[in-house]
DNA sequence: CTATTTCTTGACAAATTTAATCAGGAATTA
DNA sequence: TAATTCCTGATTAAATTTGTCAAGAAATAG
């Protein structure tokens, strides 16, 4: 599993462009400078976030950077794979060997699965829209009993 | 956040010990080759884990490792604690600055918290005898609907 | 059309963290 | 008393993260 300062970069540049004002461009240098983040470091997590689809960017003097998409149609979900790559929590994967013993059949395998499940479904529910509107505090939920 | 390898071999190691004869003591060796772990790696972690309380050892031939505890209350979210720290979804903390702009007072503060107490609730749900027993698939769920 | 501004790209380097090794020691038992 | 096993702290190696740097391409203002 994965969750660095890139990816909250990130989400912390779609917020700061997505309350810029409506359609107009903001530039890299506001947002390092008011959020004190290395102007040269996010011009590579821009320039990810554009190719992903997430903003547009207009160069030139007066360009900048603007979402591509409406704040409820940005999920976090898909903003953290972007960046970050899939949150797998790899139990066992590509370690010959590491499936075997007492625990074989990979009983951890199911935890890790179903952790990395519980991180996807979350991310995946919050939207940039439900960050700038403070809807995301009192949401996380339990695990459900288990059914047989 | 953080989830390491260390993470993972000690609930690997504590599954294993789980289910080695009851209370017959097992070896790090063991642990180790059938695991495929280096065996001085998993000296550090179950050291770790015995001073948290999770494991009791013996020392000298035929010494080794059992549980301390019964399965079911070892929870995977304090054991993860005891290894890797508390996993903390650290948004602006110690970034004197990063508080500021448009996106000011952190609103992105909100999201990892609470991405941060959705890992801790599904891992404090979790515990040892629920993996022996494969009761873990399924149960991870989306985060509740925003409440006004 | 020229100079300035801004994004774009890829390679490179520093810093930090993780993973693992090593050496010496202490308890236990056969 | 010798072999086995856990115990501890220091050190090293590898990997990842976090940047920096340099050269360039598009847009615009004058």
């Amino acid at each position: 599993m994965k969750l660095t300062t890139k990816g909250r970069y990130a989400v912390l540049a779609l917020t700061e462009i997505a309350l810029s004002k409506r359609n107009k461009l903001i530039k890299i240098s506001e947002i390092s400078e008011s959020q004190n983040i290395s102007s040269t470091y996010l011009e590579q997590i821009l320039s990810n976030l554009k190719n992903k689809g997430f903003v547009e960017s207009l160069r030139g003097p007066s360009g900048g950077y603007k979402l591509a998409l409406d704040p409820e149609n940005i999920r976090l979900g898909d903003v953290i794979e972007a960046i970050e790559g899939k949150i797998e929590a790899k139990g066992c994967i590509n370690k010959s060997g590491s499936c075997t013993g007492l625990s074989g059949k990979c009983l951890n395998h199911d935890l890790w699965d179903e952790l990395g499940k519980q991180i996807e479904l979350f991310l995946d529910h919050i939207s940039l829209k439900d960050i700038i509107d403070r809807k995301v505090l009192g949401r996380s939920r339990a695990p459900s009993p288990f059914i047989d």
